[in-house]
DNA sequence: ACCTTAACGCAATTTATTTGCATTAAGGCG
DNA sequence: CGCCTTAATGCAAATAAATTGCGTTAAGGT
């Protein structure tokens, strides 16, 4: 019988908000290795039995967050032309994931081997994003964004030197890649 | 007195070969996530504490062994061009990093974030071998590769959709990404 | 309002990690 | 070669984390 087989409501939602929320304090406090699964047990109010039933291990718990705290808030900027709302995103991106937190969110992301649904979900919002400014190109009358090649050839980079770290990712390094990347699909 | 910082010799060195060929084992035994430190010092006939003292956790020490392994062993195969060598080195580094054991290796070289030194020395690793093709490339006349153009719109596609799984790394797949790619520097 | 059962809390157990101290063996020096 | 200093290891105790059994709570359908 089918008749339940996830519940979301209530206290289970409740539990899920105060473990995330535990969880996004301790990272903006101490250093990623020194978090445990204890530790963010007690901050939430919970038992640490509990996250590892919900979640199995640390390393999915933080993948969990990092997917959630990776997901846009909002639509990327409007500029007015395509151009300028791809380098204005592609910019942005490149800044948020060089950080320190950005770095750790994506190696976290990344580490979670066992089911790639965090990983997925996690490209699939960099893919909505551009797919997004793509729309808004063809709503002009411009040519649509090649997605898959911005992503091959602009995206692709500056992850690879972020996680990597073989070389800063600066504005101008961006802006190099963007160009000869944007052209239409 | 600097005389003596980091022994080498005798038993360190046994000590270091035996956990690496225990960990190498096990990683092709069993899951990643089922390998423990207690569980690799057994087979290395070493106490864990000995582990825990040179490795500290065990991510530093898989990300340790991943570097090893993730090093050539030989020099990339000279196919008598230029365009030959890279699209050889290039479908072997996507072939191998593809597989569920070369992608536990990157996955494991970049999870250690506290110091960057493995994943500099696995860049490193690339960066040469695409070095040494630039060499061969003048030693022949032919003009050099543009060996950081090839790192971001060859290697770094690749490895972008290896690790967060949103696509196939298929041998045709790299060979579009080597058109255009492999231009002079 | 009632029933089923997923999700939880608690506590006991097992396993992993840390730490203090004794012992072993590099590697420099006479 | 033999001596000396001390980094690296082994061992065992102490601490902390992860797992598990079982009773309790509360979603969510009837």
């Amino acid at each position: 019988m089918s008749r339940e087989m996830v519940r979301q409501g209530g206290r289970s939602a409740r539990i899920q908000k105060a473990v995330h929320e535990a969880s996004r304090q301790l990272l903006d406090e101490m250093d990623r290795t020194r978090i445990t699964v204890p530790m963010i047990a007690e901050r939430a109010g919970v038992t640490p039995s509990t996250i590892y039933r919900r979640w199995g291990t640390l390393t999915e718990l933080m993948a969990d967050v990092a997917v959630e705290r990776l997901r846009p808030a909002a639509a990327p900027e409007d500029t007015g032309s395509t151009a300028g709302d791809l380098e204005s995103f592609v910019l942005q991106y490149a800044e948020e994931m060089s950080s320190p937190v950005g770095r750790a969110l994506l190696r976290d992301v990344i580490a979670e081997a066992q089911d790639d649904d965090a990983t997925i979900r996690c490209c699939q919002y960099t893919h909505d994003h551009l797919a997004e400014i793509s729309a808004r190109a063809t709503a002009r009358g411009e040519p649509p964004l090649d997605v898959a090649g911005v992503l091959d050839r602009t995206i692709a980079p500056i992850c690879y030197h972020i996680l990597f770290g073989d070389r800063e990712v600066t504005p101008d390094y961006c802006r190099t890649l963007l160009t000869g990347a944007g052209g239409p699909g």
